[in-house]
DNA sequence: AAGTGATCCAACCGCCGAGAA
DNA sequence: CTTCTCGGCGGTTGGATCACT
């Protein structure tokens, strides 16, 4: 909050023309101007905004203040399973355009994402010492980590998951597929890779297609259009993804993607520890197993 | 309990493009 | 066409907090 930092000695002000400007964390008064103004005269002008509110603050800075702080539909909280899914998904489509990714996500700023991005994501590469924008990175994440953020994410939606949805078979890599990749490079398959690619238990799988279908509701008509298959899983090639490119991403959102996802029970590799609450991204990330996994990838 | 390094994230900075004058 | 202002964006900083020893 911006009591937090109220004390601090970077607290300070700088002179610009003749008016003095505050700079530093803001006070519980500032946001309660910065609130009431924009109740009564709305968002933008915000250098107008800055000179009439009374706030000795630069147009800049109001805005940033409102738009990652004060707006009130701000999502507060660790990231789901299911942003940083997106999230993941979106920057290898994307890149950094942080502000663009985050209007996929309601409620999350691109200040969050970009933090969210740095902090936690290119720490992994860096442990790697791998290029976080590499193919060999964007690997590793799809085939360790993607799964195991669809595990989470299964388990989280599946209470708000409607049944009564439409169900769209969403094909695994098929048994032909496996043995094709089997014989192309056997080094890269092992009982301990695999295991990682395991698709979720039995109940959930759909009897009438390949071993390792599942069956996942359709999306809902209003957001998606009529792409089918939106979850693709190759064990043998780039993991699980989710082909950002069949939805029209303009009107696509973290709902559609959560509405999407199939039940899934919380299988015996999650690596989920409750009593960890504190950064959802350590618990899904373990830098052994992750080495484990690029040792496993194709050149 | 204290010290230290790691991590998080709010806030700032500089650049750029759009639009108005 | 040029200049200026403004809003938006991505990159960076640094203080607070946490985790570990």
């Amino acid at each position: 909050m911006c009591e937090k930092r109220a004390s601090s000695s970077s607290y300070d002000r700088i002179e610009l023309g003749m008016e003095e400007l505050r700079r530093g964390p803001w006070t519980v008064e500032e946001d309660t101007l910065l609130i009431h103004y924009i109740a009564c005269h709305g968002e933008g002008r915000w250098n107008l905004l800055a000179r009439s509110s009374g706030l000795r603050r630069t147009g800049k800075s109001c805005r940033l203040r409102w738009l990652n702080y004060l707006k009130p539909d701000i999502k507060r909280g660790n990231l789901s399973p299911e942003e940083q899914l997106l999230i993941i998904e979106l920057h290898a489509k994307w890149g950094n355009r942080w502000s663009r990714i985050a209007r996929h996500l309601p409620g999350r700023t691109d200040n969050e994402i970009k933090n969210y991005w740095r902090t936690r994501v290119q720490k992994q590469a860096r442990q790697l010492k791998i290029d976080a924008d590499s193919t060999t990175f964007r690997d590793a994440v799809r085939c360790y980590l993607m799964p195991r953020l669809l595990e989470r994410t299964g388990s989280s939606s599946s209470q708000a998951a409607p049944s009564s949805l439409d169900a769209v078979t969403i094909s695994a890599a098929t048994t032909a597929a496996a043995d094709q990749a089997r014989q192309a490079s056997p080094r890269d398959i092992s009982d301990a890779s695999m295991r990682y690619y395991e698709p979720p238990g039995p109940e959930i799988r759909s009897p009438s297609t390949s071993p390792c279908s599942t069956v996942l509701p359709r999306l809902p008509a209003t957001t998606m259009a009529e792409s089918d298959v939106a979850v693709t899983f190759n064990p043998f090639s780039s993991g699980y993804s989710v082909d950002v490119s069949a939805y029209d991403l303009d009107t696509w959102d973290i709902a559609s993607l959560s509405a999407s996802l199939p039940s899934y029970a919380v299988s015996e590799y999650t690596v989920c520890n409750n009593n960890c609450s504190r950064n959802i991204g350590d618990r899904l990330w373990s830098m052994d197993e992750l080495h484990d996994m690029l040792r496993k990838l194709p050149e």
